[in-house]
DNA sequence: AATAAAAATCAACATTGTGTTCATTAATCT
DNA sequence: AGATTAATGAACACAATGTTGATTTTTATT
């Protein structure tokens, strides 16, 4: 996934940079962070930074970038019929709860950078693999019966709606399991919210 | 709801600095602005500025805060039965169809602030208020029936739905009108999102 | 273990944005 | 019309930026 750094020290410079980096998001923000807090913070000489960053930008980027690529290596080989094979109440998406696991061992950056002095843009990049993963879902669905609401609202919906949920379950200290989570989303999706609430659901059957 | 400006020319000042504000967090982000940036496009010398707000984070502050001033006067007033009543399938929650309508309003700032280059705090805030919306909606159901799902999640993911429809909507130029987007709102929520997408609805009825 | 190669440090530099000030000009309110 | 208040323009010290060159330290290689 990263490419692999030969030399021990730049290994351990790029480390320690982005363990402050996730540390000072979460004290205040990306905005207020200069690349002087930065070196301070991870005790590197200023100009070292510039050594492997073009800027703060440059960094964040780069965090992101390895995130991203992550979550496309588990998204991206989507068989819209097996990997979102069905899917009983209370058997999860799989790929969704792959998702959580991979969630989980990045968990520190990720909540900060989905959180309240996170980042909007990659949230917009996070919601738009989510979508990627429902249009799978739904395209084997079109044209049969029909879907009684565009699809591009739909899919907001749903994606921004996991999204959310991951965001939340970040923010609390992920109390549940991956497979927990997952089962609670699902059942949510396909019950859907107005039910599991427990108002009366006005299907005409 | 904003304090009566006295005098013509702050009015003016005031109005140009924050039409800046939003064509340059389109154009670059809020990151990436100066306050000469801000003062170039509006226009007005650069100490100008100082003389109405602290810094760029306090202009930023101000202008959200309006903002949410106005959601507030919308949602603080919620009467649990009233307000949301219900609601049959073609028939919008009126309290869901005032802030659309409320959106529109100020869609050109709203696009910029919930948008990839805005500020995640602020989707952080109003997420909150569309949480209260339903939480109220929430609590007359409790202990009646019991909901399915932890109430904290079943919020995140009902108040992150609709925040990332009326985010889809004003990215997408706002096509449909405040009415029709509520109702497909409603329908998604009531029906369930896997049901209007055609997946069989695995209810045991 | 010795040496060559590469990374990190340190000090210095010009540049840019910040936030404040003060005297001056211009617009507004009554 | 005159008094008041806002906006301007120029100047200032300060802080962060991004770059450079010389030096020291660490790593990889033989």
């Amino acid at each position: 996934m990263t490419e692999k750094i030969a030399d021990k020290r730049v290994a351990r410079t790029k480390r320690v940079i982005r363990d402050a980096l996730t540390q000072l998001m979460e004290e205040k923000g990306f905005e207020g962070i200069t690349v002087r807090d930065l070196t301070e913070k991870a005790q590197i000489n200023r100009g070292t930074f510039y050594l492997h960053y073009r800027d703060k930008y440059d960094l964040l980027e780069q965090s992101e970038e390895e995130i991203l690529k992550g979550i496309a290596a588990i998204t991206e080989n989507i068989d819209p019929v097996d990997a979102m094979a069905y899917t009983s109440n209370d058997e999860p998406f799989p790929i969704i709860l792959k998702l959580f696991e991979f969630f989980q061992e990045h968990a520190e950056f990720l909540k900060v950078i989905l959180g309240a002095n996170g980042n909007a843009s990659f949230q917009v990049k996070l919601k738009s693999f989510i979508k990627k993963i429902f249009y799978s879902k739904l395209v084997t669905k079109l044209n049969k019966e029909g879907i009684q609401v565009p699809v591009e609202i739909l899919l907001a919906y749903l994606s921004s709606a996991h999204l959310g949920v991951v965001q939340h379950w970040l923010e609390t200290g992920m109390e549940k399991s991956p497979r927990e989570i997952t089962l609670i989303l699902t059942k949510m999706t396909l019950l859907g919210p107005g039910y599991v609430a427990g108002l009366k659901p006005p299907i005409e059957k």
